[in-house]
DNA sequence: CTGAAAGCGCTAACAG
DNA sequence: CTGTTAGCGCTTTCAG
């Protein structure tokens, strides 16, 4: 005896449950496999017997129950994706992407996200797989072992994001974050600047934000010069964040920068508003040059140098990537999406 | 026969498919269900027993199937989320809140984004049905009837967020947008000025900045004042276009305003932005105002007038208020959320 | 082109 | 406290 109510009669159940295949079936005189065959648009199914089927799922409202069909054989088309934070914006777009090219083909994240915390990341991960989804699209804060192990085990196409300067498991698709900061090392070296500081956020928890330090560092090693004052505050990267954070690096600093690379756009919008504010001239008596390539640092009176990360673009070639692998392809385990430096009016 | 690879010896399909909870079981010596209520800690397991089970499942490292575990029953710990825009920072930050409220207690959104296409829309909805999800969370664009029928014949708790203008056939929680314009046009009326423009953005998608606007205009109305003129640019908004915007706004006035409200932030930022540049003194040749409360807004040199739109809040509660009904509880089916203006400097 | 049988992995109900 | 039985709604395999 079923467990509810003690009915086994359909038409009664259709009252207080949503109609199933079964039921689609009995109405449109056909059984049950020859329904899912229609309505799947999956194997032979005479043209008439379509219809008549079709017609019968309409007139019932009929919603199919992936979770039988996904438990009985078929694909999930459901993504997992794991992200650091939702605050920035750079999470958000890359998300669009994604959802945007998964939609497109049926699929449908579901998300998780970490606050760069890998306990949280390490949970979340486990809470996703437990839904069988087709694949995984992550945005790694650190990984512990436990999170190493359940991907191996894991037995499905993962895309890492973001960076292609970390090992990954599967595939990777994002920029180097290393090779940007260096690239903003040689451009502005490149425009003459030569005394040079930093001036970033939380570190400890955006370790990207470092690799682009490093790689300022390094490129400006590369030209021989050194790099001055390093200030990072702790939180999150806001703009207010940025404007405060420049008014004490440059009240602290030994010798005055003529260039401040900033942990990203948000932060040099921020250091923007404090130049105006402190009639400081830019880019003469200080230039200024973020990462990210956010549209409100291209809307500044003086539009920000700084570069573009591409950040729907990695969404997109990310689902796009797993979509093909799901489909039997064989994509690259590594895409090196370029980013672009957008030479601004502040450097 | 089982229909993979003619094995039915689940110590060969250990190789290929991930531990079942009957090989857990097996492996502590338990029952199929026994070893259900121990990991699920539901009914009475003996203490020893429970600690077998687990060490059993770690050992094998189990991953529950929550597809077959909602099919027998289980409640899904899945919720279907759909947003119209993810480019708009105000989505981000109220699926922050929903994420974050969630995953506290173990559920997780599915996400759709509509593009505010109403077809788009109700695609979207049948597809996260489909995945018969615990519950339902939606920023509507327009619903169309199907839309209508869908959620009517759910059955399952439905919270619509953003805004509490509307009608809703289950629960809403937001704030009133028409509200919201008519506090913008008492503030600014009562700070003296009296001749009023609006600059606003691709009206058709975004609704709820028209109804902004009408609220202003009705405000407005009731300290005897008429809006001027009123220009509204096709796509969404942007810096950029509040800057181009308020340019052009300017140049084709018939009498210049004193005050201009923004359909947001991302385009009364771009205003400022213009003003600066155009040497337009902020507030005394020309007050602006807002809205949402982006930080951004509050960082300038100048600080926004604007009015906080409260979107983490909102998604939290929505989130909160789906939990509560799922638990069994009750909760409010309109929440109007206070708003908060939020007076600055330029205005 | 259509169908019958079997089973995906789990949990609710009812017995011990 | 533990187990047996039945079945969630669907798709696979195999047989017409």
């Amino acid at each position: 005896m079923p467990h509810f109510h003690g009915m086994d009669d359909d038409r009664q159940d259709t009252q207080t449950r949503r109609p199933t295949l079964s039921q689609v079936a009995r109405a449109a005189g056909v059984s049950e496999i020859t329904a899912s065959r229609a309505l799947r648009r999956d194997g032979p199914v005479a043209r008439d017997t379509r219809d008549r089927v079709e017609r019968a799922a309409i007139a019932l409202n009929y919603v199919p129950n992936r979770l039988a069909g996904t438990l009985a054989g078929a694909a999930s088309r459901q993504v997992g994706v794991i992200l650091p934070s939702l605050s920035n914006i750079v999470f958000a777009d890359v998300l669009k992407g994604l959802e945007d090219r998964l939609e497109g083909d049926g699929y449908h994240p579901i998300l998780g996200i970490s606050n760069y915390d890998p306990l949280r990341e390490e949970r979340l991960l486990r809470d996703l797989l437990s839904w069988r989804p087709a694949g995984l699209v992550i945005a790694p804060a650190r990984k512990t072992e436990v999170t190493r192990g359940l991907l191996a085990a894991a037995d499905l196409p993962v895309v890492e994001i973001m960076d292609v300067d970390a090992e990954s498991a599967d595939m990777a698709v994002g920029i180097s974050h290393h090779g940007a900061g260096r690239a903003m090392a040689h451009y502005l070296a490149g425009r003459g600047y030569r005394r040079f500081a930093y001036l970033g956020h939380g570190i400890e928890t955006d370790f990207r934000a470092t690799q682009r330090l490093e790689g300022f560092r390094d490129g400006l090693r590369e030209v021989g010069v050194t790099l001055g004052d390093v200030l990072c505050l702790p939180g999150p990267s806001t703009v207010p964040l940025g404007r405060e954070g420049l008014a004490r690096l440059l009240a602290e600093a030994e010798t005055p920068p003529e260039a401040v690379f900033f942990s990203n756009d948000d932060m040099a919008v921020g250091g923007a508003f404090h130049c105006q504010a402190a009639g400081i001239a830019v880019p003469d008596d200080l230039a200024l040059a973020g990462f990210n390539g956010l549209s409100i640092g291209q809307a500044l009176p003086k539009p920000l140098t700084t570069i573009a990360s591409q950040r729907e673009h990695i969404g997109f070639v990310a689902a796009t990537h797993l979509l093909d692998r799901l489909a039997g392809g064989n994509p690259p385990r590594v895409t090196n999406v370029d980013f672009r430096l957008i030479p601004g009016a502040t450097a």
